[in-house]
DNA sequence: AAACCCAGCAACCGCTATGGG
DNA sequence: ACCCATAGCGGTTGCTGGGTT
């Protein structure tokens, strides 16, 4: 037996409200408040389901609800929170934005945030970088298992990167060189990256993993935590921590990408993958902590060589994140 | 000008939690 | 303790309008 309809789905009109809709809803709640939502729309003489009337009322009607643009430090907050609580709590993402119901904060999400991050490249769901993810995997597994795992994860985010090189010019700030063409966030530096064939891409991308997974374990360069202007954060364990970024452009760490001049002026330090749940606990398996950083929280010996801007990605001016040399280096 | 594509958003679906009888 | 109605929630769908070809 199936579940029991909330309502008579033939009787019921759905779609787009329209305002005469809308305007016996709210007249009927400012009236009677919002007690039993199936005798609702009855009482108020809408051909509407109970819950369809609930779900207008707390995402559009409410009088209390915000309707314009997030601001920045709205999606500062968004993302932290999603850095900890991943994709299960819109509702708990939503009660710290006054104004903002969780549809909001989800479509936000959807259509936004997790665009900037993969522009960024990182991956929206760890809050780490693709690369990173990649190396991961590189260095956690052996073949030949490594090749199949390897491949269904490049899979993951693939779509992702194919639609950032072939439909969005990123211009990221730092060393205009195309050099370290192993790093997929390299591919779409230079200009003429509109050019680039889908296929080739892939190619790149694999090679880059290819080429890790060939190599030894080389954890003790990780992407470590660094301040808005490039000193080392105290690397909180369990929290990502926000820094208010002075300039423009889209900041994550130490390091500002330009999105075409424009964008969130905000930033964020690298959340650490101890505190990324869902998907992300999933990805990283058990056991793959970071050696840059011990379990309590504090950085060991990569985390700190890191710091010194030895192996930094983009220059001096911009630290983010370290990885092994091997997928920095071009492929040959 | 028409066709197509895509991003954004409102609304819906279906599952789970909760509370009352 | 159980059942049922309702509310709450996250995931997904599909419409719409703007931009591009």
């Amino acid at each position: 037996m199936g579940r029991i309809p909330c309502c008579e789905k033939d009787n019921v009109k759905r779609g787009q409200w329209t305002p005469e809709e809308d305007n016996k809803l709210s007249s009927y709640i400012a009236q009677h408040g919002t007690r039993n939502w199936r005798l609702i729309p009855k009482n108020a003489g809408l051909q509407r389901c109970g819950k369809s009337c609930r779900l207008r009322w707390t995402n559009y009607l409410r009088p209390d609800l915000k309707h314009g643009e997030f601001s920045e430090s709205e999606e500062q907050t968004i993302v932290k929170l999603h850095s900890v609580v991943g994709n299960r709590q819109w509702s708990l993402i939503a009660a710290q934005l006054p104004g903002r119901t969780d549809n909001d904060v989800k479509n936000h999400w959807n259509t936004k945030l997790k665009k900037k991050l993969s522009g960024m490249g990182i991956d929206p769901v760890t809050h780490k970088p693709f690369s990173h993810l990649m190396a991961e995997i590189a260095t956690t597994l052996r073949p030949p298992q490594v090749a199949h795992l390897a491949e269904a994860a490049l899979g993951c985010f693939k779509d992702e990167m194919l639609h950032l090189l072939t439909k969005k010019r990123i211009d990221f700030v730092g060393p205009a060189t195309p050099a370290i063409s192993g790093d997929p966030r390299v591919a779409y530096n230079a200009d003429a990256n509109v050019n680039d064939d889908k296929e080739d891409t892939i190619q790149k991308i694999k090679m880059g993993l290819s080429r890790a997974i060939m190599q030894e374990p080389n954890n003790d360069k990780a992407w470590t935590m660094m301040g808005p202007t490039g000193e080392p954060s105290d690397g909180l364990a369990g929290m990502c921590d926000m820094y208010p970024a002075a300039g423009d452009g889209f900041r994550y760490g130490g390091t500002a990408y330009g999105n075409d001049g424009e964008g969130s002026a905000w930033s964020q330090s690298l959340c650490t993958g101890s505190t990324c749940t869902g998907g992300a606990a999933d990805q990283h398996g058990s056991g793959t902590h970071e050696k840059g950083e011990d379990d309590d929280g504090e950085e060991a010996e990569g985390g700190k060589a890191a710091r010194k801007g030895d192996t930094s990605m983009f220059g001096s001016d911009c630290v983010l994140w370290d990885l092994s040399d091997d997928l920095m280096n071009p492929i040959v």
